[in-house]
DNA sequence: AGCACGCCGACT
DNA sequence: GTCGGCGTGCTC
């Protein structure tokens, strides 16, 4: 527990400054002083307390102590009470709160808020009984002590040894490679900070290198705790369980937001009170305040979901980094296709690179070859080379993967005669056709429009809504169709899909893994979803069917991102030694991008696009931040963004501070690619920078000025933005 | 961002 | 005559 000042002949603070979970751009502020009570209480920084917000109740963190305020007095209100039982914020998690909210400018209760679980930051009612705190800390203690492990899916059957569990992952410690030991021997010199970055093949054991690790922290000390970032939600309870029979005795601590408000609270209050000394989580537990953290790893750093796209818009990673940094320890990075930046960073040895070349057992990567599509007349998008392949492989009895990332029926519903798109009203894209009833389902009821974008709904119109013609079509192939067209191609095979839709269905992911895994389905159809971390033993062939999309994309992030896809995707083949086929679908078979990919050459490609981002003024090698805004009309945005910009330009005009070397550039307001979402027509402006510094400092002078010219625009700001 | 107060249309 | 549309204004 932090202490309030008690010096001798110093004045004692009355007032506090609290940080609270609001926009504190648009409210010109960046905290809100309350008046400490008269009494000597413990309040200090890192107290929660219950404050009065006009005319209720909130939550907030105490930031420091003051004993001046720039208010009136009369003006200031008296702070409600601690927030009984809340354990204090430790002051190295205050320290990043601070930087996340200095680096992302936004206010640091907008950090810390979010990052306490509902439960435990919803101001108690008079009539609440008893501690919020204290049943969370029942329930963990039951949880885990019951199961050993996991809590979260209960309905989730836990995977025996057969099972979706690889070697990697299995409860026993197998005696490590070569490279792993070299990986390992290299990791364990490491006193106080530094940054690793392991870059492994798929299967080629970077699991068993993060777990002996974290573990000898844990063996070290007693009171240790370790934090391991995942990608996604879908693999973390399995993860759990994995982790507390790698570690016997030790308790995990699951932290993701699909949890149960409930199991959420008690796994958070777990890890920050130290009786987990295993955290596992997704990017929100980065956030989590760990009073003992000594080591860190962020499996699948490149992963996008590592960022943050609502409300305060972090990298996990990059926070990781920050938090290992601040507190003296080491971090590791692991992934097969490390993202541009982290390769940068190993490139200019400020990261130590490791490395683990081979697939355990020695099994071979399969080469991937592309299957050119041009001239070739393709049944369900499949070319008939990817159709007798897929036979062969039912044909030896051995399991077919067709990924498509796409999912849905269709991409869209058009009209033949006229020319009509099922546009979605208040998006600007089209609503994807899907199929809702079984086959005998009358047609009209079978499928819905579902727009991607904002969610909203339709039934499918009997006819053209333009022209009155009733022959509409479905125009290309989403994973539900694609499932279609592989029962009519190879009937009598077994298929399963796994998407988005399937697992938003409790518990229907894990069973169509189980059965996968039992050998119960001849071919999987799916989106990455299919890609990540599972072995499939009768695996042999993977056949992409579009990699066209991300090869010619606006986005320039778009090769990197379907470099890793593929190199996963074509990894959940072959694990078993059996020749394995990796067959990519493509009109443009030679684009560079393949070349490398069949060669496995990562260092390759990601030489080559540092060059292109380099020549082109690119991140990593330069610096970006977006102004977003969103009104009722275009004009509207774009006129905000205008005026934004003419400031931005005034303020470096003005100051010679900025070094015309380094100096940001601020561009032109534009349209976003997805202008129009929910109703809401939305632009952006995008202010770049050879060097961070001179970007956060006009960022520091420009935002607070934007409040007075927002009027009903609402805006926000995006650093390091992962799209644009 | 919430959540008030505050003035103008179609309903019991 | 009311219920309610969302336009400004405030919150330490």
């Amino acid at each position: 527990m932090t202490e309030i000042s008690d010096r001798p002949g110093q004045l004692a603070p009355r007032y506090a400054r609290v940080a609270l979970d609001l926009p504190m751009a648009q409210l010109g502020a960046a905290w809100f002083d309350y008046r400490l009570p008269p009494e000597q209480t413990a309040i200090g920084p890192g107290s929660w307390v219950v404050v009065p917000w006009g005319r209720g109740r909130r939550i907030g963190l105490v930031l420091e102590l003051a004993e001046r305020s720039e208010l009136g007095p009369d003006r200031i209100r008296p702070i409600d009470a601690p927030l009984a039982d809340a354990p204090p914020a430790p002051a190295d998690w205050l320290r990043l709160v601070r930087f996340a909210a200095d680096y992302y400018h936004r206010g640091a209760g907008e950090v810390a808020l979010p990052a306490v679980p509902k439960l435990l930051r919803t101001p108690p009612s008079a009539r609440a009984r008893g501690s919020v705190f204290e049943r969370a800390r029942r329930r963990f203690d039951t949880v885990a002590t019951a199961s050993g492990a996991d809590t979260s899916g209960s309905d989730i059957p836990s995977t025996g040894e057969a099972s979706a569990s690889g070697p990697v992952f299995s409860g026993t410690t197998r005696e490590p490679s070569p490279a792993q030991r070299e990986a390992l021997a290299a990791l364990s010199s490491d006193t106080g900070f530094s940054v690793s970055l392991l870059h492994g093949v798929t299967g080629s054991g970077k699991t068993e290198v993060y777990l002996q690790w974290l573990a000898s922290f844990l063996a070290r000390d007693e009171t240790a705790q370790v934090l391991l970032l995942v990608p996604e939600i879908a693999l973390t309870p399995q993860l759990a369980g994995q982790l507390a029979s790698r570690f016997p005795g030790e308790r995990v601590a699951v932290l993701h937001s699909d949890l149960a408000d409930g199991d959420r609270a008690a796994h958070w209050l777990a890890a920050v009170e130290g009786r987990a000394r295993v955290v596992v989580g997704t990017r929100l537990a980065v956030l989590a305040p760990l009073p003992r953290l000594a080591a860190i790893v962020v499996d699948e750093e490149h992963d996008p979901s590592y960022k943050q796209q609502e409300g305060v818009r972090y990298s996990a990673r990059d926070l990781a980094i920050v938090a290992a940094s601040q507190r003296g320890i080491p971090i590791v990075l692991g992934s097969a296709t490390p993202s541009l930046e982290s390769w940068l960073s190993a490139r200019r040895e400020r990261y130590r690179l490791l490395r683990l070349p081979d697939r355990i057992g020695g099994a071979a990567l399969p080469t991937p070859q592309t299957l050119d599509l041009r001239g070739k007349t393709l049944r369900h998008d499949l070319a008939p080379a990817a159709i007798e392949a897929i036979g062969e492989a039912l044909a030896r009895a051995e399991q077919a993967l067709v990924f498509i990332n796409r999912r849905g029926y269709s991409p869209v519903l058009g009209c033949l005669q006229c020319g009509w798109l099922s546009r979605c009203q208040d998006c600007s894209a089209y609503r994807v056709m899907h199929r809702i009833g079984p086959a005998r389902t009358a047609a009209a009821n079978r499928y819905r429009l579902v727009c991607h974008h904002c969610g909203g709904e339709q039934g499918v119109p009997r006819s053209c809504p333009d022209c009155g013609d009733i022959d509409l079509q479905a125009i290309g192939r989403g994973t539900q169709r694609l499932e279609e067209g592989l029962a009519e191609l190879f009937p009598g095979a077994r298929i399963g899909r796994l998407d988005r839709d399937v697992a938003s269905r409790r518990g229907a992911a894990r069973r169509l893994l189980d059965s996968a895994h039992a050998g119960e389905l001849d071919i999987l159809v799916g989106t990455q979803m299919l890609a990540k971390g599972h072995d499939f033993r009768r695996l042999s062939l993977v056949v992409a069917v579009d990699c066209d999309g991300g090869l010619f994309a606006a986005d320039y992030r778009a090769p990197e991102r379907l470099f890793a896809t593929l190199m996963q995707v074509a990894g959940r083949a072959g694990r078993d030694a059996r020749a394995s086929r990796v067959l990519l679908q493509t009109r443009f078979p030679e684009h560079p991008l393949f070349a490398y990919l069949a060669r496995h050459d990562y260092d390759g490609f990601a030489d080559w696009q540092l060059a292109e981002r380099q020549q082109a003024g690119l991140p990593p090698w330069r610096h970006q931040a977006l102004l977003r805004a969103e009104a009722a009309t275009q004009a509207d945005a774009l006129a905000f963004l205008a005026a934004a910009r003419d400031r931005g330009q005034a303020l470096l005009d003005a100051d010679p501070a900025f070094d015309s070397q380094v100096r940001p550039a601020v561009l032109d307001p534009v349209p976003m690619t997805m202008s129009r979402l929910a109703g809401r027509e939305r632009a952006q402006l995008l202010v770049e920078s050879a060097a961070r510094p001179p970007l956060h400092r006009l960022l520091d002078l420009w935002l607070p000025g934007l409040r007075e010219i927002a009027g009903n625009v609402h805006w926000a700001l995006d650093v390091d933005p992962a799209e644009i």
